[in-house]
Parts: C-alpha cells; sequence; structure tokens
RNA sequence: GGAGAGGUAUCGAAGCGGUCAUAACGAGGCGGUCUUGAAAACCGUUUGACGGAAACGUCACAUGGGUUCGAAUCCCAUCCUCUCCGCCA
C-alpha cells in the first residue's frame, strides 16, 4: 500500500515511477486526488457537526440535573444524527472507494532498478561455467524416470496435470536439500517456523496477492461453514503475517524467519511444452527467508538474503546466474527483486531458483507492523523475503549438471552425508 | 459438536446508559528527589490514527450492524481466547 500523504504531495512522481513497471496508472492516481479531496471536505464537514452534536450531550444531563427542559435540544440532535448519519455513509463510500484505487498500485521500484520488462533484467554476475557433455546429454525428466526418482505418469493420474511423485532417490534427494538448506539457515541465525499452509483472507492481502492474484491461489471451502481458506503459494505469506498488527520490540530487530513449506499455485493457463517435468508445478517445496527491519536498514539485510541464497547454490556447485529484476519484472508489492537463476543444460536457458525482494513499507502498511524508532515514534517496518531456495528447479539442474554417461548422477558432495551415497544409480 | 466465561492502553485489571476514556487501581517504561552507586521509598510523566497552516476537532473499549439526544455499558451477527463435556488423528 501507498502511502495516501505521498501521493498527496507527489503525484506526478508515483506516476513516473510506476511507468518504470510498463504500467500506465495515471488515471487511478488522479482519481485517487479526487477522491481524496472530496473525503477531506466531507469529514470536516461532519466532524464539525459531530462537535456540536458531542458538545450538547454534555450538557443535557447537566440541564436535567437542573431540572431543565431539554427536549428541545433533544429534538435538535436527533436531526443532525440522521445528517451526520448520511455524511458518514458518503465517507465510507468515499473511503472505500480509495482504498480499492490504493491497492491497485503496486509498489514502487527503488531509483536504481532500470524502467522496463524482463528484457530489461541485467546479470549482475556468474558463477561457475555451463557444464559441456562429451556424450549424448539427457534432460531431467528422462533422469529422473530412468532413476525412479520422480513418477509423473501416476502424479497426473492421482492429482491431474502439472503434479508428480517423488520417489526413492527422488525422495531422499529433495529431503535431503530441504535439510541442507533449513541447517545452513539455522547457523546463521534464522528461526525456523512450520507454519499453517491454510491460511485467512488477510494473510493474502497483507502480502499484497489480494485482492489482485486471488485467482491466483487454491481456495479451500467448506459445505457446512461459510469460513474460506486458501493454500500458501509461498511461505512468505504466513511469515510477513506473524507480525501483523504489533508493535515489535525494537531490539528484537532484524527478525529473521524461515519457513520449509510446499507452495501451492493454481498456474493457470501458463502451462508451456518445455516446462515439462517439474519446472512448473501446483505444488513444490521450497525454504522461504524472510526478515523484518528496520526502516532504514533494509538494504543490508536485502543484501544478506542474497548472499545466502547464492551461497546455497555454489555450495550445491550448479552454474548459475544473478539477475538484478528490472522494474516491470519485478513483484507487484516489490520495490526491487534480484533472481538467482540456475542454468539447465537441456532447456539452455537459466531458470530462477530463487528471489530476493525487498517490499520496503509496502507489505507493513498492509499488515500495521510497526516498531519504535529512535525518534520515539512508531515507524513501519520493512519485510524482504528470499527463497532459500525452491527445490523443483534445483533438482533438475543437479540431476543434468552431474548427469554421468551411464545415466547415473553424481551427488553434489554437501548432499552426501544427507544421503548416505556418492551416485544415483538405477 | 454441546455448555459456560471472556476479549478495555505495554501487561494485569476496574468501569456495566450521561457527571472517571487519556481511560480508576496495580505493574512496567521514562524523568526527578534521596544515595558514593544501586535497591527501596517518594514526586512527576507515559495511546494511537485521521482532518486542520494553526487554534482546535474527530475517531478507536475484538469486528460489523442496531436501539438511543447520548453506548465500553443494552440488542443482533461474526471472529478469537480460555474452562468443562463429547468425538477424533
Amino acid at each position: 500500500m501507498i502511502d495516501i500523504k505521498y501521493l498527496r504531495e507527489k503525484p506526478e512522481e508515483i506516476k513516473a515511477k510506476i511507468k518504470k513497471r510498463e504500467m500506465d496508472l495515471d488515471s487511478i492516481v488522479d482519481e485517487i486526488l479526487v477522491v481524496d479531496a472530496q473525503k477531506r471536505e466531507q469529514m470536516g464537514r461532519i466532524e464539525a457537526m459531530k462537535a456540536e452534536k458531542n458538545a450538547a450531550s454534555k450538557q443535557i444531563p447537566q440541564i436535567k440535573k437542573a431540572g431543565g427542559d431539554v427536549s428541545e435540544i433533544m429534538a435538535k440532535m436527533k436531526e443532525i444524527g440522521v445528517l451526520i448519519a448520511d455524511g458518514e455513509s458518503a465517507i465510507k463510500e468515499l473511503d472505500d472507494r480509495q482504498t480499492d484505487l490504493l491497492l491497485s498500485l503496486p509498489n514502487l521500484p527503488d531509483d536504481d532498478v532500470c524502467a522496463g520488462g524482463k528484457e530489461q533484467n541485467e546479470p549482475v554476475r556468474y558463477f561457475g561455467e555451463k557444464p559441456q557433455f562429451s556424450f549424448p546429454m539427457k534432460n531431467h525428466v528422462e533422469l529422473c524416470e530412468d532413476l525412479g526418482m520422480i513418477d509423473y505418469q501416476r502424479g497426473a493420474k492421482i492429482a491431474g496435470a502439472g503434479s508428480w511423485i517423488y520417489r526413492g532417490w527422488g525422495s531422499r534427494l529433495e529431503w535431503a536439500l530441504l535439510n541442507f538448506f533449513i541447517n545452513e539457515h539455522i547457523n546463521d541465525g534464522f528461526e525456523f517456523i512450520l507454519p499453517p499452509h491454510m491460511l485467512g483472507y488477510q494473510c493474502g492481502y497483507v502480502a499484497g496477492q489480494f485482492p489482485k492474484f486471488r485467482d491466483e491461489v487454491y481456495w479451500i471451502q467448506n459445505p457446512t461453514s461459510n469460513d474460506e481458506k486458501f493454500m500458501l503459494p509461498t511461505a512468505e505469506t504466513a511469515l510477513v503475517n506473524l507480525h501483523r498488527d504489533e508493535i515489535i520490540p525494537t531490539e528484537e530487530l532484524p527478525k529473521k524467519y524461515i519457513a520449509y513449506t510446499p507452495c501451492y499455485r493454481r498456474e493457470a493457463g501458463s502451462y508451456r511444452s518445455e516446462e515439462r517435468g517439474m519446472i512448473r508445478g501446483h505444488q513444490f517445496n521450497k525454504v522461504e527467508m524472510v526478515q523484518y527491519t528496520e526502516d532504514d536498514k533494509s538494504d543490508i539485510a536485502f543484501k544478506e538474503l542474497v548472499e545466502k541464497a547464492e551461497r546455497l547454490v555454489q555450495e550445491l556447485g550448479l552454474h548459475y546466474r544473478l539477475s538484478k529484476l528490472a522494474a516491470g519484472d519485478c513483484s507487484f508489492s516489490m520495490a526491487r527483486t534480484y533472481d538467482i537463476e540456475v542454468w539447465i543444460p537441456s532447456m539452455e536457458i537459466y531458470k530462477e531458483v530463487s528471489s530476493a525482494s525487498n517490499a520496503r513499507d509496502y507489505q507493513a502498511r498492509r499488515g500495521n507492523v510497526r516498531y519504535r524508532g529512535e525518534d520515539k515514534k512508531l515507524h513501519f517496518a520493512h519485510t524482504l523475503n528470499a527463497s532459500g531456495l525452491a527445490t523443483s528447479r534445483v533438482i533438475p539442474a543437479i540431476v543434468e549438471q552431474y548427469q554421468n554417461e551411464d545415466g547415473s548422477v553424481t551427488v553434489p558432495e554437501v548432499l552426501r552425508p544427507y544421503m548416505g551415497i556418492d551416485v544415483i544409480t538405477k
């Protein structure tokens, strides 16, 4: 949520920043200004009437006590009451409208984030090199099926397209990765959270997924009651709500959390044939990092998150690149995003395994997450998140980058203690 | 699922139609007196949001409605917490 005071003062600046995202929302900004002015004008009138009514209400018991007649004043207050009620419903309408409009504005990109869409993303650095194979390379779908690691057929049979089953060494590799990630984060002082997977609407609202992206998640409805929940599309949704409506004790900042959850996404209409296998599915596993910081310290946290995510990929020995996303490719709620993209040899493409973002105060405003600053005033916290990491892109990278001529896959060294073997064979 | 109790500031808690909502009382925090220092004691001070250039005003007692000239207080709905009973992994 964008600060209405900022919008009131610098509407042109906001319009320009949104344009960097390749969105033109000038008309929305203009409408907000109009609604805002109407609302304030209306509030001034109504508050004056309320002041009059409050004063009269104070007098009534005194006049009564003195034995005076209050019927006239009461009748007058009744009239004013009707006017106030009308005015208030008008204000509420304007306020609701303004909120709707404000919610439809994305976060503003940081000044150093370049304008434009995906094609303007800038690679920041590369790690390792593209592996070369002296034999005919297999893709991860073949490798995983041949080695009995992933069962795509039965996954689709029991749950539909976009669902797969880990089995045998596939499950063991998945589990090893998750444990490896979690242990690294615990060693770095992050608190390990296992949150509920079904969340209330408010969580998606605070994270910035709702109302705009309401259709992209799975909803749980119950035939015997009206309560609705949704399956979290990322643990970020749960973690950025932990301190909703709280004043976090300043000495506890920064708060550093990680959570492991499956991520449930509808991915409606997004299937592409080159994204076979486990590149894009309705459920994938991810370890997510989230930090809450003071509003002048989120840049430090951002750097830490990017470096931590990078380190995991480095330790796995995978070739990747770090990209700084252009404004138009950053998520709706985010002021800046860096992606870590791992090399998938069969696709000859870099695929995202981690996305690190700074939401600044955008989510905290929606969730009313505050702390007391040195100036003794309440400030909105900053929230940041980064995957650390999503396994569904890591496994294809591992099996493809580590494949051997005989169809076996060498286990990355850091995972061997977790798996108890050096090579996955048939 | 059934029965009951409850949700008021940082915490505990009083208030149960107006004269106690900045909100009693207690604790905590901050400042001070005393002290070599600390503790104790004592004194003072401690909500946030919105509108307004300011003066000042408005709003907030879980949430949303209603009754009333006036609601923390009465009524309705919803959410949450706790206790007991039932069912269950």
